[in-house]
DNA sequence: TATGAATGAGAATTCATTCAT
DNA sequence: CATGAATGAATTCTCATTCAT
C-alpha cells in the first residue's frame, strides 16, 4: 500500500541522498545498512530500490556527482586573471569554503574508493585527477612565471591538497576558529609553503564574493 | 585433532597479524572477512579465536600496537638538540620514513577510526593525539625562539601533519621518485611552510643513520 | 493519467495473455515476475491488475482456457464415423497438429499443476481427465471391436497419450521433418502400439480438412 | 553454537539431497525455498551452505548426479546378448524400475531444466542425450536386423522414450497394479510399437535378476 | 485506462561466533 | 593447537500487490 498520500519522487529521491552521504560519513559505506538509510528516510528498504539499482551504483552516483559538482564549481568561480598568486589565494579559499561546507561529500569521495569496483574506481579517480590538476596547473605556472619556488609542482600540489584537505577532519563551525580566520592562516601556510612570500598580499575578496 | 604437528603458537599469531593489516588495508575493516583472514594464514575461520576475542579487539590491538610503536620509535631516535629547526627536520624523516615503510599500519590507523566502539576510539585517540603533540611541540618552541613563523601553532600542526600523512596515498616505493629525494623535497616545503627560510639550512644525514 | 490515448482494454487483454503464456513457458510461472510481463505488454505492473485478479487466478484462467479449447476442437473436428481405427488416426492428427501449434499452451498446462492451489488443482485435472478419456474411449472401444490388441485400455490411454505429447519437446517447424511426415510416423507407431496392423490403412485426409 | 553433538557432515549431506529431490519435486525448484529445505533437515538455512555454493548449483548436481547413475546403471546390468528384441526388453525393464524407483529425481531431472544456466543446461542435456542414444541404439540395430519396422529409429526412440518416462506420471507402488505386471505390458507395448510380433517372445528374467 | 510511489513479506546468501572433538 | 559442523542474526535485494492520482 502506498503509505504517503502526496509522495513525491523527486523529494524522496533527494531525501535519500542526503541521508546516504551522512550515513556513509558516519559508519562507512560497507558498515551503513539500507535498513538503517530507509529508517532515516521514512521508507521501507526495498522502496529504495526505485532509486538506484544497488548499495553499490548508489555509492557511485554519489562520487561521480560530488566531483562533478567540485569541477563545475571552480570553473564558475575561479578568477579571470592568470597571476599564479591569486589564482592559487583563490583556490585555497575555494577548496577550504567547499571542503567545510561539502564536508561529508567530501569524506565520502575520499574514503570509500576501496568500496568501488575497479571500474568505477577508475572513472572516480580520473574525476579526482582532474581537480588536483587544476592546483598542480597554478603551482606549475607559478614556477615558471618565478612566482613559486618548488622542486616539483606536482608533488607540491600533493602536500598542498593533503594539508588543505585535512581540514575537514578537525574544523568544527562552530568551534573556537572561524572560516575567515581558517582561511586567512591556510592561505599564509600555503603561500609559505609554495615559497611565496611576503604573506597577505593577495586580496581574499574575489572568493569571498563568488564562493559556494 | 591438530593439524601440523610442530605448529608453533607465536608464528601463527605473528602470520595472522600482518595478514589482518593487509586486508584490513586493502578491502577494509568491515569488508574483510574472518573467512578470508583465516584463508590468507591456512587455518579455518573459527581457530582465529585462539589468538584474539573477538573481530574488534583484534582491529583495537593492532591499532594501539601501531601508534605505540610510533611514540616508542620517536622516543628512541629523536635528536637530542632543543633546536626547533633541526627537530623539525628529524620529524620530517622520522614521519615519512615510518609511514611509508609501515603503510598499511598507517592507512588503518587513519581509516578504521569508526569500526571502533567509543570507549576504543577515544584510546585511540588519545594515543594519536600524543604524537600530533610531539610537532605541535616542535612548532610552538620554534615560534617562541623566532625560528617559525606562524599565526597558530596547532593549527599548522595539523596542516603539517596532513601533508606529511598523505605522502602514504600517493607515494611508490619503485616510482620515479626515490626516498632520500622525497624526504628532501618535504623537508623544504615544511620549513617554508612554517616560515623558516632559507631552506637545506638543515643536515639530512642524523636521521639517515638513525631512522627505523 | 492514461497514457495511451486511444488505448483499447480487449486488446490489452489479449496481448497481456499471449505475453503471458510465452513467458511462463519460457521461465517457468514461479520464475516469471510480473514486472517482466508487464514490461514486455509496455505496461506498469500495477497496471496488470486490471486485467486479472492476481498472478495465481492468471495461471489458472490460462490453463482453464486452454483445455477447454482442446475439448471443444476435438468436438468440432471428430470425424462421425465410430470405426475405432478411423477414430484414433484422427485422434493423432488433432493432438499431434494442435499440440505443436499450440506448443506454448501445452507446455504451461503440463508442467504448472504444482504452481495451483488444490481446488485450483482439481478443476484444471478434472478438465485433462476428460481429454484423456477421448483417448481411452477410443482404445475401449477398439479392444472391444477386435480392432485393437491391448491387454488394459486405460493403460495404453496414458502410453499412447504420453508418447504424442512428448513430440513438444522436440519438434521444430523450422526441422528436418515437415508435420505431415510426423503425423504419418506418429500414426504408424501408434496403431503398431495399439496392435492395430497393417500400416496405412486409415486415410490421413480428413483430419487434413477439419483440424485446428 | 553447534548444535547436534555428534553431528556428522557425510550424513548431513545426504539429508540434504534426499530432502531437496522430494521438495523440488514437490513445489518445483523455483518455488522451494532454503528455509524449507533447512527446516526439513533440521538445520538453520545458512548451514546448508557448507554442502553447496548456491541454490543453483545444488540442482545442477542433483541433475548430473541422477542421469550419471542412470548411464552407469545401465552399463552395469545390460544384457550380453546383442539381440534387438531382447535387449530392448531388458531397457524397458531397466527403465521403468529406475523411473518409478527414482521417480522424484526423473521427476527434477526432466522438469527443471528451465531452471538451469544456459551452461549447466548443455551439461545436463548432453548427458541426457547419452541415455536416449541407448535405446536409439536398440532401434537402430534392430530395424537394420529386421526384427523392427520404423521408417525413423531416432524418432521412434523419442516416441518409446515418452512412453515409458510417463509412466511415471501416474503409476503408483500401491495401485491395482503390479510393478510386474505394469512392465509386462508396456513391454508388449513397446514392442508392438516398434512393430516387433508376436508378443511374450523374449524374457523378463534377466533384468529381474539385476535391476536397480 | 494507466501510472508511479510505496509496502511488507520473504528470498538467497554471508558472517562472526561457538564448541565438541 | 586446530578442525569442522553448526548457529542465528543480519544483509542486500526481489516481488506481488495496493491505491491515490
Amino acid at each position: 500500500m502506498p503509505r504517503t498520500a502526496g509522495s513525491d519522487g523527486a523529494r524522496t529521491h533527494e531525501a535519500i541522498r542526503q541521508a546516504a552521504i551522512a550515513l556513509i560519513a558516519e559508519r562507512g559505506f560497507e558498515a551503513m545498512t539500507l535498513r538503517e538509510l530507509a529508517g532515516r528516510v521514512g521508507l521501507q528498504p526495498g522502496s529504495l530500490y526505485r532509486y538506484f539499482p544497488s548499495k553499490n551504483r548508489m555509492l557511485v552516483e554519489l562520487m561521480l556527482e560530488h566531483l562533478q559538482f567540485l569541477l563545475d564549481e571552480w570553473q564558475r568561480v575561479q578568477p579571470e586573471t592568470a597571476d599564479p598568486r591569486e589564482r592559487l589565494c583563490a583556490f585555497v579559499d575555494f577548496h577550504i569554503r567547499s571542503h567545510t561546507l561539502r564536508r561529508q561529500e567530501v569524506f565520502v569521495a575520499n574514503m570509500e574508493l576501496r568500496s568501488l569496483a575497479p571500474a568505477d574506481r577508475r572513472r572516480v579517480v580520473a574525476l579526482r585527477r582532474r581537480y588536483e590538476d587544476v592546483l598542480a596547473g597554478i603551482l606549475g605556472a607559478g614556477v615558471e612565471s618565478g612566482a613559486f619556488h618548488l622542486p616539483d609542482p606536482r608533488i607540491a600540489s600533493f602536500a598542498v591538497l593533503a594539508m588543505l584537505t585535512g581540514v575537514g577532519t578537525w574544523f568544527n563551525d562552530a568551534g573556537r576558529i572561524g572560516k575567515r580566520d581558517l582561511i586567512d592562516q591556510y592561505t599564509q601556510l600555503v603561500l609559505q609553503c609554495v615559497g611565496s612570500a611576503p604573506v597577505n598580499a593577495c586580496a581574499p575578496a574575489p572568493s569571498q564574493r563568488r564562493s559556494p
